[in-house]
RNA sequence: GGAGCAGUGGCAGAGCGGCUUAAUGCGAUGGUCUUGAAAACCAUUGUACCGAAAGGUACCGGGGGUUCGAAUCCCUCCUGCUCCGCCA
């Protein structure tokens, strides 16, 4: 929800939520709203006083002068009544009209639309296309199960199985760890969330659409943890020394990616269910650019030490959700497609979603409303799709990152049977780039590559080592 | 699923439809006293909105209603607790 006050004294505030593709026309029509709504407010509460004051009489009177004053005060209740009504009607049409203004865009964000953003930096190397994409190589070595997926629940859903399961515990364990030591407390939310949450989290009604429903209780499925991670603090005034308050929330995602039909149908980039590990930060309104940036090299660290080419866009403000006033997205290097795919993203909402979940931090006078703030730690599906789709190797189809280094794990837990599948598909990849002392990884026998042989182009050295 | 009880300020805890701008206690803040502290005593003690200010309005779980007037009565929803049933 945006400043009204702001709205009405700040140029370059109003700029934004143009720029944000606010039209000139409705912001005229909130203030004059809000400059009606303030005017009737003073009638009703004038009113109001006068009614109270005749109640307080009737209290103090004695039993035979009652009868009059109590019909004297009947009279100003109807008044008062009708004033009501008219700062009602006003009310809610600013209300409303008020909820469809987008929070206006920073000043240093980018002009222009979805193309129009600002590389701010490049990682890595853009390799070329292996010779399986993912989707194959998932279905093939058993690791991501769409048909059966598709069998159960329909089509963009998967079974994760075998060894990306355990790929996906211990990327989140890892990333979960390096939360913990920037100061996140880990929260696994509710993922059923009542309308008034949705509401509040700014995703009703705009993305209405996107979200699954229970049909029997007026539930809804959340699409990311941010939305009971922004219900953490609502109503509440929190004192400044607690700020930054921030969580890293593990959840699972589900979205109804309604309006996609045929957008990325291979894998398990687009699907209705994952799970996603989210950072997300209440901070003092003067601190939020830095906790973005903060944010930011979390996620460049992430994707540094996984080991995947990426750049980091500033997102332009005809692309930025409502409640951004500025957005960075990671994208990786996507071989099979030849071009980079967003991965992770953090936006600065500044005060705007803080103003509709009323959190506030005690001020020296009184209390200022939050700025709140989220970033994308693991999305595990895409990253089990970028990190089996990056490799040059032609043999080594699937990597895992330098990370999770086998012997850490093995030793860590040697009698882990879970952990030892996991090691196993690291120290492949390691042995394929030539690392001399890397144990010997598992070996994908050749009838897997038969099975492929079937499907598409198959390498011509895959006889010698398939690899996960 | 069935039956019952409850929700009041930072916390605890009173509250008959009208001298309730919510008693009292604890806590917190300031002061007196003291070399310093403790104790004692005195005073202060919320938030939001409108307003230049004076002041006004709202808030006793949320929403609605009855009434000239509601923390108090009615409806409804939410939350918590107790008992019964069912399931792990």
């Amino acid at each position: 929800m945006i400043d009204l006050r702001k709205m009405r004294d700040d140029p370059a505030y109003r700029d934004g939520a143009i720029r944000k593709g606010a039209n000139a026309g409705a912001l005229d029509d909130v203030l004059d709203l809000e400059e009606q709504r303030r005017a009737q407010l003073l009638a009703v509460e004038g009113l109001r006083a006068d009614a109270n004051a005749a109640s307080k009489e009737i209290g103090r009177s004695n039993t035979d002068e009652r009868p009059a004053k109590i019909e004297a005060a009947g009279v100003l209740k109807a008044d008062l009544g009708d004033a009501e009504a008219v700062l009602e009607e006003v009310s809610t049409k600013l209300a409303d009209l008020v909820l469809t203004i987008p929070n206006p865009a920073d000043e240093s964000v980018p002009r222009g639309g979805e193309d129009d953003y600002e590389v701010i930096v490049e990682v890595g190397e853009q390799r070329s296309a292996p010779p399986l994409d993912h989707a194959e190589l998932g279905e093939a070595l058993g690791l991501v199960d769409q048909a059966r997926g598709a069998r159960t629940s329909g089509s963009r859903f998967a079974y994760i199985r075998g060894g990306a399961v355990q790929l996906e515990f211990a990327l989140v364990q890892w990333a979960l760890d390096k939360l913990v030591g920037y100061g996140f407390e880990p929260v696994v939310p509710p993922v059923l969330v009542r309308e008034d949450m949705m509401v509040d989290a700014g995703f009703f009604p705009t993305d209405r659409h996107q979200v699954y429903a229970t049909e029997e209780d007026e539930m809804f499925l959340v699409g990311t943890a941010e939305i009971p991670l922004a219900g953490l603090h609502r109503g509440e005034r929190l004192d400044p020394a607690a700020l930054p308050a921030r969580y890293a929330g593990f959840s699972t995602c589900f979205r109804r990616e309604a309006g996609t039909y045929g957008k990325d149908t291979r894998g398990i980039f687009r699907v209705h269910q994952f799970d996603k590990l989210e950072m997300f930060s209440y901070t003092g309104p003067d601190v939020s650019w830095d906790e973005l940036e903060l944010l930011l090299s979390i996620e460049r660290e992430i994707l540094d030490e996984l080991e995947l080419p990426y750049r980091v866009v500033a997102v332009a403000d005809g692309d930025l959700g409502a409640a951004a006033a500025k957005k960075y997205d990671c994208e990786v290097w996507l071989p099979s497609e030849g071009c980079y795919r967003e991965v992770t993203s953090c936006s600065n909402y500044l005060d705007y979603s803080a103003r509709r979940l009323d959190c506030r931090v005690r001020a020296n006078k009184g209390s200022e409303f939050v700025h709140t703030l989220n970033g994308t730690a693991i999305p595990v599906a895409r990253m089990l799709y970028f990190s089996s789709s990056t490799t040059s190797n032609p043999t080594a189809h699937c990597r895992s990152p330098t990370y999770f280094d086998p012997s850490a794990l093995s030793t860590a837990s040697n009698s882990n049977k879970n952990l030892r599948v996991v090691s196993d598909v690291v120290s492949v990849s390691e042995q394929l780039e030539g690392t001399p002392e890397a144990p010997l990884g598992r070996r994908v026998p050749v009838s897997v590559s038969e099975q492929l042989e079937g499907t598409r182009r198959v390498p011509a050295n895959s006889q010698q080592l398939l690899v996960l």
